[in-house]
DNA sequence: GTTTGATTTGAACGATTGTTCAGTTAAACA
DNA sequence: TGTTTAACTGAACAATCGTTCAAATCAAAC
């Protein structure tokens, strides 16, 4: 066995889904080339291949690497039983400031969708339910106290993730306002409604 | 000259466009061929050519037509002399109203920006300003007369317009919600802040 | 019924796409 | 030092891309 120190494979392939990371969040999934990828990364595109299966895998990578990470850190703050209130605010902190720090991989996530094969896109479909789940327990179990009102827990759960990934569109870090900030005003957003 | 009445190409070139809408945001500009586009106007990918110059035209000449319709819908209802809150009230009802209405064209307006080249890029970007003055407008003399109070103008007209075209990612027609409600639901979040 | 010109076809073009693979390179072991 | 093998190159592939254009088609005008 040779090269298991010293080798490039540990590294070149986070380099390559760093890069078609933000090479898709810039020019779109369809608008970027697997010789584009591998140029940046320093490599020839047949290179790419002891690393994805294909195009598509890539892709289907990056996103489930994304839902990986969301689910794992939100079980990493996630205490079980706590008042519907505190849950829902907590939830809430937690969504911000995930996706805040992570901009590339949230617009990836939302709009590449529609560019997975049936079976990735079911499969990140699977986890993102798994994800909104946990809001919507939290909705269902405020509702049954009497401290939520809404029609719908579904469809209240997906408005609520709907509005807070919105940050997104406008939050840039470095900007004026502080993370806690931004908290702040989400969690009164969600509380009112 | 023969035919200048029962000619086609004043009907093919809506339809070119309407397939080209529908399909380029389904897919994406990039993800959408010319064959694509033809095939669902029942043409071959050549005949194309005789109503846009190149596919980048086709989308440039699609967001042109929107930013239009924008700008010529919203100098239809405008009323140049109101008091700032009132002409607030009303751009919000107008944009959420015109929004509402073209899901696809503002979602391509919104997302293919990165695919135009730079002459059409700068040309769309200059309508979208026109439009944001509108706003930036309403928010500075009701700034002056001391009803809004905000830090940035630019700035507060770039979130509120984004807060506003937000709806596009939940809201569906024939959905619970009356567009009249959600017209009042925004309007009292953009008084709020 | 013939002419006319707008409209579309169908084939072709060069470029680029994703992907494969035999061969080269160089680091780790014997 | 020589062998081994992971890592990569570079060329090739079939398919598809946007685009062009001569030829065919069509319906209105005369």
């Amino acid at each position: 066995m040779a090269r298991t120190q010293g080798s490039h494979s540990d590294i070149t392939g986070p380099r390559i889904r760093a890069a078609a990371r933000v090479l898709f969040a810039r020019h779109g999934y369809a608008a970027v080339s697997m010789r584009q990828i591998a140029s940046e990364v320093g490599l020839q595109a047949g290179a790419l291949y002891n690393y994805t299966a294909d195009k598509q895998s890539l892709l289907a990578e990056l996103m489930r690497e994304h839902m990986d990470d969301l689910l794992e850190a939100r079980a990493d703050v996630n205490s079980p039983a706590k008042a519907p209130l505190e849950a829902l605010a907590e939830f809430v902190r937690f969504h911000i400031g995930f996706h805040i720090e992570r901009p590339d991989e949230v617009f990836i996530a939302y709009m590449e969708l529609r560019a997975l094969a049936p079976e990735n896109f079911a499969q990140i479909e699977g986890l993102r339910r798994q994800y909104e789940n946990e809001l919507e327990g939290i909705l269902r179990r405020g509702a049954e106290a009497g401290i939520f009102v809404f029609e719908d827990a579904k469809i209240t759960t997906l408005a609520v993730i709907a509005m807070l990934t919105g940050v997104n569109t406008w939050y840039r870090k470095g900007g004026r306002l502080s993370l806690e900030k931004v908290e702040d005003i989400y969690w009164n957003m969600v509380r009112r409604a």
